[in-house]
DNA sequence: CTGTTAGCGCCTTCAG
DNA sequence: CTGAAGGCGCTAACAG
């Protein structure tokens, strides 16, 4: 049947390496081009009869009619895709926000692309080349660890981007998760366990997320009327070296914690590794919750507890934003993700303090 | 400097939301749009004086220019962009891959853009919206995991396309690692520290990479004149709970195995898991060495040896095929990675079989 | 309600 | 060596 029909074709222009032409299939349906278009694309203003548009759709299935996305493109300034940048497609965070964004990006018919880009100069030249370059409708762009200055300089007054989880001044909207409220539960788990000495593993100072699990950190220290000390608050890079090394020094304390809260799940990996190379035992002498489920923190040992976030709904939502913004309509400049809540999984890494 | 000159444009003509045009930048520089064409892609054949070739080298720094990529493409048929499919970003193995293909694609002038399909459909349709939509040049597909008969019915036929890590029959070529010899390697330390009741955590039967790690160990247990028993491989999908489920079955053994050979890091953290829950100890009972690695590795408890693979380079070369094939150049049909070797990062979690 | 026409922004023959 | 003109494949106004 497809064979018959491609050999009865007037003109055989499919091009290799691309996909046949609209002409090719008007040519297989003896129809004009343009109505070949308004049939495929569903244009309401067409009242085609039954037996034409069967033999167009015919023919562009026959011959496996893709149009071209340069060509579509160009005529109506409009891609249907959206670029999504990340620093690494390592960090298990990231995962969540993925296919968040994915799924609210096909659920909207646009096609998601990501782009890595580890460096700042990489997320300015990959702007350029997606936004500038007309490849992207609008740009997502998930760098909580990009430096203040930098990407605000990259960013200013361009349109059709939001960024993730990071507050920028200027005309950059972003969507943040509520990491304040989510450190506060992971703290308030500890306190209800009976903790009185707990220390932070923050992250660095010039990341925007760290400076907000921190702060969530003393103020549900203070709202339990406990002290916040200053050395149990120890900042770590977000990987498993930079846990390590923080975890040393919390054990190396005269006074030591009973308790750590990490603010990322991957620092904390390290943490637990501390613990267990300098003998220290987890949970009985030190509780551990760390910022960000994964499905890894069941497999650690013991199983770590985590403070889930809602990452999924964080992709999906600044998707949406960033849908409105490309159709013209104004968003708020920081938006924060409230509606799922941050919750505690209690897992076997917590439990009361040692009696003493 | 740059509002001076933006004050003094003849033709306001840039436009919101993409980048300013060619014609803006000719109007600036007063020359003819072909002129700033030629001299902005260096084009051999132009001559033009330097003063002139300044002035529109500053327009288009002053104006922001950059190329819409979809004009080119149209123009060119070729959109220097390479397209990477994977089926998850949270699987760590494609981490190198895709810094690998990031890497060369950068070096040839290319642009990558990574999606994510997590089964066939999605493969399917990815592959038609972007090679046959004129969106990529070339597609990478990094599917170890999609069974064999549907992307060759997905893929018959089509040019500019590399599978990597899997081999497929038809006309698409793949490139691969050697596995064999990896998994052979990691054998080899095993039996090198004394052990001869060595199990396999094997990959799921449908998937290619698992067959050939699994043929590996065979090969290298035949090799050391040690005998292959059926219940030591036991199949187990590549995540954390399908190797903490087939570790289990290992572990209810009459004869337990004194080593164990996981063919993929991830099931490997299950199968720790799973020996932690049992209260076997690794390595003092049982050795266990896993395929590929990651930075987790050494932060595990206890820190696991595993099978270095070179992913980075077997991303680079696939890249490297494709641009040959792009250019119209023939590549074998199967490619087998040999140059960087696989090698056995050694750490605590294997050691010598108990006395027993 | 369908065919015709004029671009979208760029590259690439052609003339000049 | 530089300006002019046509076309890449598609859509969207415009006629008929």
């Amino acid at each position: 049947m497809l064979d018959h029909v491609v050999a009865n074709a007037k003109r055989p222009s499919a091009r290799v390496g691309q996909g046949s032409s609209l002409l090719a299939v008007a040519g297989e349906a003896r129809v004009h081009p343009s109505t070949v278009s308004r049939i495929l694309r569903d244009d309401p203003a067409v009242r085609v009869r039954p037996a034409t548009r069967q033999r167009v759709i015919a023919a562009a299935a026959a011959l496996g009619y893709v149009p071209n996305a340069n060509a579509r493109g160009l005529a109506l300034r409009r891609t249907t895709t959206l670029g999504l940048i990340i620093p690494s497609t390592a960090n298990i965070v990231y995962e969540q926000i993925i296919k968040g964004a994915e799924s609210a990006a096909r659920a909207a018919g646009y096609v998601l692309v990501l782009a890595e880009s580890a460096d700042v100069g990489q997320v300015d030249s990959a702007h350029r080349e997606l936004i500038l370059g007309g490849r992207v409708d609008g740009l997502l762009i998930a760098s909580g660890t990009l430096r203040e200055s930098l990407p605000r300089a990259v960013l200013n007054g361009v349109n059709n981007t939001i960024i993730l989880n990071r507050r920028i001044r200027g005309s950059v909207p972003s969507i943040i998760e509520d990491d304040e409220r989510g450190m506060a539960r992971g703290v308030e788990h500890l306190v209800a366990l009976g903790h009185t000495r707990i220390a932070c593993l923050a992250g660095p100072e010039e990341v925007d997320t760290a400076t907000r699990r921190l702060s969530g950190f003393k103020e549900a220290l203070r709202a339990a009327g406990l002290p916040v000390s200053r050395g149990y608050i120890q900042r770590a890079s977000f990987d498993e070296a930079g846990g390590y090394e923080a975890m040393l020094r919390l054990l190396q304390l005269e006074r030591r914690p009973t308790a750590v809260a990490a603010s990322s799940i991957v620092a904390a990996i390290g943490a637990l590794a501390a613990c267990h190379a300098t003998g220290v035992s987890v949970p009985g002498e030190l509780s551990m919750i760390a910022f960000h489920d994964a499905t890894i923190a069941q497999y650690l040992t013991p199983s770590l507890s985590t403070i889930w976030m809602p990452l999924f709904e964080l992709g999906e939502m600044a998707t949406r934003q960033l849908l409105e913004v490309i159709d013209g309509r104004d968003i708020p400049s920081v938006q924060r993700l409230q509606d799922p809540e941050p919750r505690v999984i209690p897992r076997a890494s917590t439990a009361p303090p040692p009696a003493d």
